[in-house]
DNA sequence: GAATTGCTTGAAAAAACCTTCAAAAATACG
DNA sequence: CGTATTTTTGAAGGTTTTTTCAAGCAATTC
């Protein structure tokens, strides 16, 4: 019907995330990413209608392979404590691999644009909810199988290992230190009420 | 000798603050800065230099305000851990202070500029490491007074409970929720290895 | 192979940006 | 009161920004 485009529209994607990723939204301008993607602007524009709608689609990506990451490792019922632990294992090899502190697309833009674009806040929200959820059905499932104590409140637990990751992710940004990230995510998984059987299994 | 200047600084840097803590430095122009304190660019230039300048003095103002305020709190040697506890309660009312998401300017700022403007991440990366080893100085003193168990790592455990501090900064950002502040910082606080006889006076 | 459709190109429009500057205004001091 | 000094003013410079658009080009379909 008509002449294809010459771009694969998920290495376009790639290449603007890096740049939106590393300098933010405001201070990303179009020659930048006309630099990156070898897009020239009027490709841009008819491909993803402005700056914001491209930004958009590449926080889409961006959300959609952690929530797929985090639902993997999550998703493992039978041992969902050593499920968590593998979680913050990747996050703290993430942070070790952040080389230039760019920390997480998704909090950076939450910070960067939560009090002036609603839509873009709700957006995320919903997204980090999504993993939230993810370790709340985590917590729940070692709750049944007896591996947390009676008293634990699963949604509380999943908000307060939440609010680790989101402070893992400034510490990457502002003073990287491997080691430091280990002693934290130790005491954070400590932190949690393990019974007495269950605790044995883990360390093995 | 000559024209004293019309304007208060501090009342001028307040304004700037207001705005930047609202949109971030990159997002805010001059004409909004022009619009907020009342000054015109020529008196804002000959007085702060430049956009950046202004910046600068802002964040160090804020800090200084917030760095003060930890150490007010944190600096009472004979209940560190109240003093820990009360720590926490006013970072609490201040995100359910914050009505409009946001957050901690400095934070903010770190997220937005630390891959670009390697300066201020150095510059603000000091101030947040103060309020650290003020934690870290209340830690150490709860476990010279065997309020912490001899195993406890005040350093460790410092790293820790800015983690939530920042986490919880986040957390004000995209899901401003009252009851899950407290239900968090509740968590982490208990999550100290605080020995027994410490734990009763706590509570009263 | 002609027609049609839609991508590519890169210049240019239009707005917004940060900063400067010369003139006017206001104080302090002699 | 006059002079020196510094602030205030607001327009304007010059850059950079986001976006548009008309012309050329390529592929598919008939």
């Amino acid at each position: 019907m008509a002449r294809p485009a010459e771009f694969d529209r998920t290495e376009v994607l790639d290449k603007a995330m890096e740049v939106f990723w590393r300098t933010g939204f405001t201070a990303t301008s179009v020659a930048d990413l006309v630099t990156a993607t070898s897009l020239k602007p009027g490709s841009l524009y008819s491909a993803f209608d402005s700056k914001r709608g491209l930004f958009v689609e590449v926080i889409d990506t961006y959300a959609a392979r952690r929530i797929d990451s985090a639902q993997k490792v999550l998703e493992n019922t039978e041992t969902p404590l050593t499920a968590i632990h593998e979680f913050f294992n990747n996050l703290r090899l993430d942070a070790c691999n952040d080389e230039i502190g760019r920390g997480c697309l998704m909090v950076n833009t939450m910070l960067e644009l939560a009090t002036e674009d609603a839509d873009l806040r709700e957006r995320i929200t919903g997204y980090l909810d999504q993993i939230e959820g993810f370790l709340c059905t985590a917590l729940t499932r070692a709750k049944e199988l007896g591996q947390l104590e009676s008293h634990a409140n699963p949604a509380t637990l999943a908000t307060f290992l939440m609010s680790n990751v989101w402070g893992l992710r400034v510490m990457s940004s502002s003073r990287p230190d491997h080691a430091r990230y280990q002693q934290v995510i130790d005491h954070v998984l400590a932190s949690l009420p393990v019974t007495m059987t269950a605790s044995v299994k883990i360390a093995s």
